[in-house]
DNA sequence: TATTGTTATACTCTATAACTATA
DNA sequence: TATAGTTATAGAGTATAACAATA
């Protein structure tokens, strides 16, 4: 006679849900790259704007914002945090703008947050063919200039980045 | 001479990592799930516990937190919610937990719930091929099992379910 | 001893409104 | 009038700690 093992598996009703499914995977990858992070002292919306200063020497942060998705009222305490840390500057630009550039510091952190952002993406994505790889990038580009489509979103809201 | 258009375009230093693109992607469609459900006066992680329930009738919100990766802790407002609305009831299973069953309402609900869910899922991801869809799902059930890989990330925190 | 439900609480990211200064 | 930076504040999701009752 078997001992009953509560096998405690529930049914899951999303399992065939891609946007569930993908959902959950960004999660996984996204908890890792905050995990990651943390030995350099950054959440992981430090670490994108970071590299996109890097990327973007002179441009102000409202810039940054639309980019990302974050509405520049939510910039502010997060490039305000990054010049206390001496890792950007932001002289102004003109009278109401300031623009962005990395530190020496800055741009030292820089390359260890392109590392870890490296091997995150080479452990979750590594093994995956070119051209699958591809078809990949061209269907996230497709979901977002879907964005725009039926379901009428604003534009300023639909991407935010940072929380995991 | 033409007149100097200020492009504001900024290099996207993230522009090829899957990582980040699918993310982004996610947050779109995750918007446009939100506000649908909206419309059923329901938050995304309510209208996802409500399937869960309908799905398993009898659970308690415990499992279905595991389920999530929703502490228990955290299901408690939100399951008490749906209960204050009379879309679930849960009579005691036993004397510290109870069982989980959608209300006659509950259930109409859940129809429209995944006449909701079903509709996002044509408009974002309605027109991928079937065997790119299934290379799709693996490709996620592959990341989400790398999360107990090298990064060694601590199963229950991996995959919460709620937040766009 | 482990599990379930619970309260209280803190932290993060996101959102809106309103203000100032400048283009 | 539109834009850039800012402050204050509210909401939602997630986190830990602690407790009582039960298995």
């Amino acid at each position: 006679m078997l001992t009953e093992t509560k096998t405690e598996t529930l049914a899951d009703p999303l399992d065939d849900v891609l946007g569930y499914q993908l959902r959950r995977a960004m999660l996984v990858t996204m908890t890792a790259l905050t995990d990651s992070y943390e030995e350099l002292d950054l959440k992981v919306s430090e670490a994108i704007i970071l590299r996109f200063v890097g990327a973007n020497p002179g441009c102000n942060q409202s810039a940054i914002g639309r980019a990302l998705g974050v509405k520049r009222t939510n910039m502010v305490p997060i490039v305000a945090g990054l010049e206390a840390r001496s890792l950007l500057i932001r002289p102004p630009a003109d009278g109401r703008s300031n623009a962005l550039f990395l530190t020496e510091a800055g741009k030292e952190l820089l390359k260890h947050i392109q590392s870890a952002g490296d091997a995150i993406e080479q452990h979750f994505f590594g093994d995956i063919a070119p051209d699958t790889r591809n078809t990949l990038l061209e269907l996230c580009r497709n979901v977002r200039a879907k964005a725009e489509g039926t379901f009428g979103l604003p534009g300023g809201s639909v991407n935010a980045i940072t929380n995991p």
